[in-house]
DNA sequence: AAGGGATTCAAACGAACGTTTGAATGGTAG
DNA sequence: CTACCATTCAAACGTTCGTTTGAATCCCTT
């Protein structure tokens, strides 16, 4: 309980988890180890085990560091966005840029890491080890209810599975945004220019994702196999 | 060139593929070892050495075997549908449902495999490993080329970017779609129980990324930060 | 029946993995 | 100054990895 349990020992935790962080996007979980971790970090091999007990514990910590604070900042931004409303329905691309505007925020961040993280992030949503995926998915599910309950009130006539299925389109939009680089440049043919401003790539998401959350209820075209 | 060259060669090496899209699924290229994979293809450990050479080229033949079938699959669907039109622009969810049909439809296929390979594609577009997305991209390029000129016929005042972000997007949504599996649930709180009805879910990906794909562009809302 | 190329097999290879160990080192409190 | 606890360090642990090897086996051709 002195000084030093505040100063020192964070120096070498917080480049172990900003080392991790970008060898795990770079080279997954499994294909980063812990000696090109610890070297490009610039600490003992042992010091990962020491600090943080294991490697799978030290990808829990990566991830907890910036997940805690992204999906408070969500919560926040919903929170003004109904205090300022005050008792009015909520517009539903209002809702999704109080969602994917604190994740697009992380893209800006290039020389902190928050970019590394952010594709990091987008990846792991599908991670092939199922406890990764518990990991991510325990620590959305506050502001995932809380959004649930915004879109519903925001979206009153779409039946709720519907709204489900929606929102799990409209996640997956942005994971994947988030995620895949490559796309975008096998698409266009080239690369974009303003593929990390956060702002522009704000405006695109909600025309896209406030229009087909509130799309028309389908009418199915493939009737010919149906009764 | 004899009878054999045809017929019980193919036997052990589909045998390897079958297993290694089904492990490759559960536990990932790294995750996944070349003795758990021989033993439950009920081969022997040097079989994909023998047939394949390595294990990273019987990764390239597991794409490869459903890939190739699968693009040519959609640009027939996109053919018939620009033959029927005759000359008449196209609806863009039509365009949607030629692409999106053929990949849903693998998802019916649980005993074949076809669920399992999807899965494991939607995931592996945001593969760390570079080399992997690259040879997935190249086995997309003829497919990609054909459906954004389609796009772009379909949706002619939109500006071609910003079509590129919504091929982007849409691309996003399919694949985490079918990758994503805990999410569903997540949202939801419970296991929604149509999650493998293909026409069902075609229906609400054609809704949703139809309406998304021609929303109006839009509005920038942060204007607080620009000049 | 004999020969030969394709395939399977058990066994072993060296390398790399995550983790553990016990001694050295550092700064702080008594 | 000394004793102490947290941290760092070099070295080694046992395990598992992808791949290779050379002999055994299979099936077809002659």
């Amino acid at each position: 309980m002195s000084l030093r349990a505040v100063k020192p020992p964070h120096e070498t935790r917080t480049r172990i988890l900003d080392a991790a962080e970008e060898l795990f996007m770079q080279h997954g979980f499994e294909g980063t180890s812990m000696r090109l971790l610890t070297s490009k970090a610039g600490v003992n091999l042992a010091a990962v085990n020491y600090h943080f007990g294991s490697k799978d514990a030290l990808i829990e910590a990566v991830f907890r560091r910036r997940l805690d604070p992204m999906n408070a900042a969500r919560v926040a931004a919903l929170d003004r966005l109904e205090r300022d409303a005050s008792g009015q329905p909520l517009a539903p691309d209002a809702i999704i840029r109080a969602f994917v505007g604190p994740s697009l925020h992380l893209i800006e961040d290039a020389k902190g890491g928050g970019r590394n993280f952010i594709r990091l992030l987008g990846r792991t949503y599908t991670d092939p080890a199922k406890a990764i995926r518990a990991l991510i998915g325990q620590l959305y599910v506050p502001a995932m209810e809380r959004f649930k309950a915004a879109f519903e009130r925001a979206l009153p006539q779409m039946p709720r599975e519907e709204l489900v299925w929606r929102m799990h389109f409209m996640f997956g939009t942005l994971a994947y945004t988030l995620a895949a680089t490559d796309t975008v440049q096998l698409i266009a043919g080239c690369k974009p220019e303003d593929r990390h401003d956060a702002r522009l790539l704000e405006d695109r998401l909600a025309a896209f994702l406030g229009c087909g959350l509130a799309a028309p209820l389908a009418r199915p075209r493939s009737v010919k196999k149906a009764a």
